[in-house]
RNA sequence: GGGCCUCUAGCUCAAUUGGCAGAGCAACGGACUCUUAAUCCGCAGGUUCGGGGUUCGAGUCCCCGGGGGCCCA
């Protein structure tokens, strides 16, 4: 049941009742409120967007009329009524922009039934008005489409966190915000699209629905499909797809697409949100170091003109401090980084590790190898200090299934992460390739899961057998695409960052208790 | 999963110790030929998230449930 058979409060029925009277008015008087489009009531094809005519007439005295005649078009989002003297504001993609009506307004009586909200298009010369607002004067308007609901409060707008998401729509007419979100995404898109086929990447995409979702440790969701018969998950990485295409001799490839997994909500995790992984032949991580630098680097001057800072500013405030972008990003180890945060030097070798986390604050779990504890450690104590872009390197193996163990250390992985603004930004290894190795590094964590008492997903045994038949050396990565974005626009949450994160359904009106 | 906060008119918000549910915007009727969140006059609008309880009396206190936010796991 949908919340608008909700029986209607008097209020809302009585707006809505006075729409539809003035459709109807509309429709009495010959005129189409909802128009196929500006040609036949304005003999123009599509409107001047609302910044050019700015543009094109900025700095104009008060009380000039131009003899430049414009159509425009755009939501009326403010209207102001003098009797026989008519002031709206429309607002299109571009921005805002006024409109007049007067006495040589055709059917200016007409537009007594404009109301905010309604989409109208407007030809008239171009002017400023005595108190020198620039302002189209009406010549001919049209009804393009007539709006049926109210917009939200025309000074605060959609104050409420709850109904920004679930009414984006109401949320995007009355604030900027988000449109700058929705702006900045598509330009860091771009950017790493740019980047990454100047180098001669390859973009591929693999399979959503997958028999077994591997590549992370995660809990997937599960569908069905009924003509094949079989359960499918979706993805929660794009890794071992990708892998198979090295193996397929593609050198060069990168995916950007949705990964899902079915955990918690918080500001930094979303069950649905976007990956770019990159896999590059021939190469190991430093090599990843150096194209996260870039992919970085680009992302951030792609959003700095829709943030509103300069083209090459790479100082960003995040959570209020400041994030300097430039390179070279700063290198730590892991186990460099934590003897330092606890004074005393760690090693997966020390018999007491537990006891030292559990001093620290880390809650220890009895199925925890040494590796997993100096994880934790790391992410406890370090982690959330990181500010400058760090990369972080040479995991212990046990936490790193895919990674290859350590040209000087085997306890130890070729992997770093990428942190900044204390957000974990990228992962990236010189890939494991020994097919023996990457099944007992599987095992390994199936049994750790198990004993921590989670179910384990099987082995992707058709990914192990292409690693048998060999994938060359190579370095890979994965972006968080959401969580850059949140770094390069200071979103205080990834839900501000997707128009239409899940929710559930608002609480219906006659909902059974219990 | 746990803790804290929150939900009142279409929207933004008030409501003293438990004592008549209010304002602005939007709407509706009217005035106004230069407004800038226009202004002015008038009018109307409520399942206080849902259910139960305590009480002479509940938006307010208690219990159960729902939506959202923040923090923790």
């Amino acid at each position: 049941m949908s919340e608008d058979e909700r029986a209607p409060g008097g209020r809302e029925a009585a707006v809505l009742a006075a729409r539809r009277a003035s459709l109807e008015r509309l429709r009495a008087a010959g005129i189409e409120p909802f128009a196929l489009d500006l040609r036949s009531a304005l003999g123009v094809r599509e409107p001047t967007p609302l910044a050019s005519v700015r543009a094109a007439f900025a700095g104009l005295g008060p009380d000039v009329l131009t003899p430049e005649r414009r159509t425009v078009a755009g939501r009326v989002v403010l209207a102001r009524d003098l009797g026989r003297l008519r002031f709206l504001v429309l607002r299109d993609r571009t921005g805002d922009l006024q409109v007049v009506a007067g006495e040589d307004t055709a059917r200016f009586g007409l537009l007594a039934e404009v109301d905010l909200g309604d989409i109208i298009g407007v030809t008239g010369r171009v002017g400023t008005t005595r108190r020198g607002e620039l302002s189209v004067f009406a010549e001919a308007w049209a009804m393009l489409t007539k709006a049926l609901r109210p917009l939200p409060e025309k000074w605060h707008g959609l104050r409420d966190p709850d109904l920004q998401q679930r009414r984006r729509y109401l949320h995007l007419i009355t604030d900027e915000t988000p449109r700058r979100h929705v702006l900045a995404r598509a330009a860091v898109l771009k950017a790493l699209r740019s980047v990454l086929d100047r180098q001669g990447y390859v973009e591929v995409e693999g399979p959503v629905l997958q028999p077994t979702a591997g590549g992370a440790m995660a809990r997937p969701f599960t569908t069905f499909h009924h003509a094949l018969g079989i359960e499918l998950k979706l993805r929660i990485s794009l890794e071992l797809y990708l892998k198979r295409l090295l193996v397929g001799g593609l050198e060069r490839v990168y995916e950007i697409g949705r990964n899902f997994r079915n955990e918690g909500i918080d500001r930094d995790h979303l069950p649905e949100f976007t990956m770019l992984e990159a896999y590059r032949a021939w190469v190991d991580y430093e090599a990843m170091m150096e194209l996260s630098q870039t992919l970085v680097v680009e992302a951030a001057r792609a959003v700095n003109g829709i943030v509103g800072r300069a083209p090459d500013d790479l100082v960003l405030p995040v959570r209020g401090r400041e994030v300097d972008l430039t390179p070279p990003f700063e290198r730590i180890t892991v186990l460099g980084s934590v003897s330092e945060a606890v004074g005393e030097e760690v090693r997966l070798d020390r018999p007491d590790l537990a006891a030292l986390a559990e001093r620290h604050g880390v809650e220890v779990a009895p199925a925890w190898g040494p590796g997993k504890i100096v994880q934790e450690l790391f992410e406890a104590l370090v982690e959330p200090t990181i500010v400058r872009p760090t990369f972080v390197c040479d995991f212990p193996r046990e936490v790193s299934p895919l990674a290859r163990p350590h040209r000087d250390d085997p306890s130890l992985t070729e992997h770093f992460d990428l942190v900044a603004g204390g957000i974990e930004l990228v992962t990236a290894f010189s890939e494991l390739t020994d097919p023996i190795e990457q099944r007992e590094r599987f095992e390994l964590q199936q049994r750790l899961k198990e004993a921590l008492g989670g179910q384990a997903h099987p082995l992707d045994e058709d990914f192990l057998r292409a690693l048998e038949h060999g994938m060359p050396p190579a370095g890979g990565l994965g972006l968080g695409v959401d969580r850059l974005l949140m770094l390069l626009t200071d979103a205080p949450s990834l839900r501000d960052l997707v128009m239409f994160p899940a929710q559930r359904p608002a609480s219906p009106p006659d909902q059974p208790v219990g």
